[in-house]
RNA sequence: GCGGAAGUGGUGAAAUGGCAAACACACUAGCCUUAGGAGCUAGCGCCGAAAGGCUUGCGGGUUCAAGUCCCGCCUUCCGCACCA
């Protein structure tokens, strides 16, 4: 009886089973066609891999920012993989020789706060997420060359971190100073300032951050930011948007610096200004609270000591609350006087809550009359205020003074001596002049960019070469000791700075130069430096003996187009085009600069706001992958809107998508067997209108998705175009099915229609390229060019405006006359009509375009 | 405050100075059916029964013609900010 039931329950599976395949049929199936090509791409490792150098093809190198591996992808990444994966597909269709590879920024804290909360060493959680996101991009079906893959964390990559340190250190680029660092008392360590929040720490919200002061590593990249300025105005294929947040970064600021002796003392107060032609109002100078003037008196001064200490605070907690803008103004006159080297004028020295020790010289000349926060400040502490600078447009305004303070340089000084009646331009250069003749000044360039501080206290990292010996001092680690091997059995704890320094085996070395007992240094490298080359290092990835081979390097580079997200315009995208110019002086490169183009792409954003764990809006690559296909998934990516633009993620868009590709897929299934046809048997060369038609169609988007692919990179309209020759082939479903378009006419669509969708919808493109009987893999197949005879229309609609307003829309070949234009719109009854009457003053015909009669 | 970008249907959006709303989503109606996250047909900016009129943040301007160019303003987003 068991077994009868038994049988039974078989059959009617069994049957169910049959029912599913046959449907099958009718159905577009992503999920089986594209497990399908993902095992037919892995089984041939060369099908994405660059040709050698020699290959005597052009090269062209497609980058995508290199992910950190927090272990899944988002929309973010398959936005902008997806993007690119559309450019190296074509860019290899149109025969170019390319690389295009992937990588990860594998160090990083996060890997140390996994450890902490899993209890799983940083190198193990690190290298599990690489698998899991390698896995996700092959399962979409990216165009990565594996074979160059690299992960910052492995020996192999950040040895050569470590030895460009070393050749840094050699020309004097690396040095070591005091700095202020963020220190999180309840983490017991330094924080970078991306984990500072608010001036609260990223993990203790409630835990204030502070600053202390350590021994950090620089690295000079300030030898490099006039070099770094100027190059913005060459890298013309950058969004002007970088450049200009790049120029702000670097802050060039052109200024005078003067001294002002200290009344009774012997020393001298320099002060930097960008308006030196201002100085005769100078009613003041203002010390930042740190400046060692002040440290000096406070010394001696138990009273001025507090009140410093006071100001001190007041600037540390508006810094740390991130809005140092709004700081009440607040300072402290510290008896002393300084003379104004220009008038001998004794001014009070103050010192100040709003003046920052880090910019500049730490020291001001304070112009109530001519800067707005001198203003404030002297109104606030009844400082005198003397105009030295009248506006020179308006005769009434000058008669009474302008409304002060008057902070415009379009102006003539006034109150200032000799040098009344001068231009504010004019009499810059003169006082400078004098500043420099007499010895108590000059003409000076600061910049706002600071050296880059590369020391992190941190375990997951690449460990910084350089040892301390007590007897020779700071010696660097010989190249054949490299790499210094990050030691991978460590206790992972939230307390007591640099994790290395609880390593024995680690710091306890040989000193290289006198063979005694030595300490490693223990701070490790900011992750920033592993992103700052890793593109150089996919042009030869395996090498053993060097970063990369100069003339392969220079055979890739520049980069030919670099693509990732805006967050990178200041940092990333500084550091590496500074490591470009360093590496190029080290004789490695040829470049200047790392990339000729770059494209930053929109945010992913889902119900108006950026996709967040905390907001609950995030959507999951897997999730729709699993449900659309990689191909929809990428594809609505791509149509939902421009790259450069936000993209608000639709779930029934990415359907909308899907169903587009089940259209193709079944017109393919449908019409194929009538394409194949064509291979037996001759064309008749008979074909009427439906497949001139169809044909013009196909040549029109040909050109606009070849002509996107060169600049514009609108893909949204490019997918629509798609859609629309789609909508046009299944519009045309009787002509097909009856013969009436030929087979070699059919087979052409469906062929240039797989080869359209290759770059948007790789599996399904190759499904058809296959079922279409297409020679190799559709990657190599030429791009389709399109023919201007057949995409051209012969009749176009133009539209009749009157004074401007559309009355009539004229059918005419596009190549006619102007006055075949002109007749077909006069004959045309509703232009009659409104004419009938009226004078006919003037006809404009833009031919191709439009007729518009100008009628009174 | 400085710098940048953007404002178009119910939604995502499209439009070399020349028919505003292509392509899609959602919605409505109908058909088909293996009742599906399926397919097909039609409709779908606003007002209006229709004829027709109106419509690209607001106000001006240039032009035969402006979503597009120019001037002023408003709003939103992004970056920088007591930078001397």
């Amino acid at each position: 009886m068991v077994e009868v039931l038994a049988a039974k329950a078989l059959t009617l599976r069994h049957l169910h089973w049959i029912f599913m395949a046959e449907e099958k049929e009718l159905r577009y199936d992503p999920a089986a066609i594209e497990t399908k090509w993902q095992q037919r791409w892995a089984a041939d490792p060369q099908l994405y891999a660059a040709e050698p150098t020699s290959s005597g093809k052009s090269k062209y190198y497609v980058l995508e920012m290199l992910p950190y591996p927090s272990g899944q992808l988002h929309m973010g990444h398959v936005r902008n993989y997806s993007i690119g994966d559309a450019l190296a597909r074509h860019m290899w269709m149109r025969g170019y020789n390319v690389l295009h590879p992937m990588g990860w920024d594998a160090f990083g804290l996060p890997a140390e706060n996994a450890a902490l909360k899993n209890n799983t060493p940083p190198r193990e959680w690190t290298l599990a997420n690489i698998a899991a996101m390698k896995r996700q991009m092959q399962r979409i079906g990216f165009s990565y060359d594996w074979a160059t893959e690299v992960a910052t964390c492995l020996p192999e990559y950040y040895r050569w971190n470590q030895w460009f340190f070393l050749r840094m250190y050699e020309k004097g680029l690396v040095y070591r100073k005091e700095s202020k660092v963020n220190w999180c008392p309840e983490c017991a360590t330094v924080l970078a300032n991306e984990q500072v929040i608010n001036g609260y720490c990223w993990r203790h919200e409630e835990t204030l951050v502070e600053q202390r002061e350590l021994e950090q590593w620089f690295f000079r990249i300030t030898a490099y930011v006039q070099e770094l300025l100027d190059g913005l105005d060459k890298l013309e294929g950058w969004p002007e948007k970088v450049r200009t947040m790049q120029r702000n970064w670097i802050g060039r600021s052109e200024g005078t610096e003067i001294d002002f002796a200290v009344e009774n003392r012997g020393e001298k107060i320099r002060v930097f200004t960008t308006r030196v032609d201002t100085i005769f109002g100078a009613t003041s100078i203002q010390l930042a609270p740190e400046h060692p003037l002040v440290t000096a008196l406070a010394a001696t001064d138990a009273g001025l000591k507090t009140q410093v200490s006071k100001l001190i605070e007041e600037q540390k907690k508006a810094k740390e609350s991130g809005d140092v803008g709004a700081i009440e103004k607040h300072g402290v006159p510290s008896g002393r006087f300084a003379v104004n080297p220009y008038n001998g004028e004794l001014i009070p020295i103050w010192i100040a809550n709003y003046v920052l020790m880090d910019y500049g010289t730490g020291a001001i000349m304070s112009v109530p009359a001519h800067d707005e926060r001198d203003f404030e400040f002297a109104k606030k502490y009844a400082i005198p205020i003397r105009e030295v600078i009248r506006p020179v447009q308006n005769e009434a305004e000058t008669e009474h003074g302008a409304k002060l303070p008057f902070v415009s340089e379009d102006g003539v000084l006034v109150n200032s001596g000799k040098y009344d009646g001068l231009t504010c331009a004019e009499a810059q250069k003169r006082l400078q002049e004098v500043a420099a003749r007499s010895a108590f000044g000059e003409a000076k360039v600061i910049f706002r960019l600071k050296d880059w501080g590369v020391s992190r206290q941190r375990y997951w990292g690449t460990p910084i070469p350089m040892i301390h010996c007590e007897r020779d001092g700071l010696v660097p680690v010989p190249d054949d000791q490299l790499p210094v091997i990050l030691p991978d059995k460590i206790e992972i704890t939230q307390t007591g700075g640099s994790p290395l320094a609880r390593v024995p085996e680690f710091v306890h070395v040989t000193c290289p130069k006198c063979g005694g007992a030595a300490r490693r240094e223990t701070d490790t490298m900011d992750t920033f430096v592993d992103s700052s080359w890793y593109f150089y290092r996919y042009t030869d990835a395996k090498n053993a003996t060097a970063p990369f081979d100069p003339a392969t390097a220079q055979y890739w580079f520049p980069i030919d187009q670099y693509i990732g997200g805006v967050e990178h315009a200041i940092l990333h995208l500084i550091y590496s085009r500074f490591w470009t110019k360093v590496m190029r002086d080290l004789g490695m490169i040829k470049n200047d600069e790392p990339a000729q183009r770059l494209f930053t792409q929109g945010m992913v954003i889902k119900d108006g706001a950026k996709m967040s764990k905390s907001k609950g809006n995030v959507v999951s690559p897997d999730d729709m992958v699993a449900r659309y296909g990689a191909d929809a998934t990428r594809m609505y990516a791509l149509f939902a809107a421009p790259p450069d633009r936000d993209l608000d993620w639709q779930e029934d868009g990415v359907a909308g998508v899907s169903r587009f590709l089940g259209r193709v897929w079944r017109l393919a299934e449908k019409y194929a067997p009538i394409a194949r046809v064509s291979e037996r048997i001759a064309s008749t060369g008979q074909n009427g209108g439906t497949a001139q038609k169809l044909l013009r169609k196909l040549h029109q988007t040909i050109a606009k998705i070849t002509l996107d692919f060169e600049g514009r990179w609108h893909f949204n309209t490019c997918v629509a175009a798609i859609m629309e020759l789609v909508n046009e082939l299944q519009a045309a479903d009787a002509q097909l099915t009856s013969g009436e378009v030929s087979a070699p006419v059919v087979r052409e669509l469906l062929r240039v229609l797989a080869l359209l969708l290759a770059p948007f919808a790789p599996y399904l493109a190759a499904e058809l390229w296959e079922e279409l009987g297409g020679e190799g893999p559709i990657l190599r197949a030429p791009w389709p060019k399109s023919d201007p005879a057949l995409a051209k229309e012969d009749e176009i609609e133009i539209p009749v405006q009157i004074n401007g307003k559309l009355v009539a829309l004229v059918r005419i070949a596009p190549d006619a006359d102007t006055e075949a234009f002109e007749m077909a719109a006069l004959v045309d009854e509703k232009v009659k009509a409104r004419v009938a009457g009226k004078m006919i003053v003037k006809v404009i015909v833009v031919p191709g375009r439009a007729v518009n009669l100008v009628v009174k």
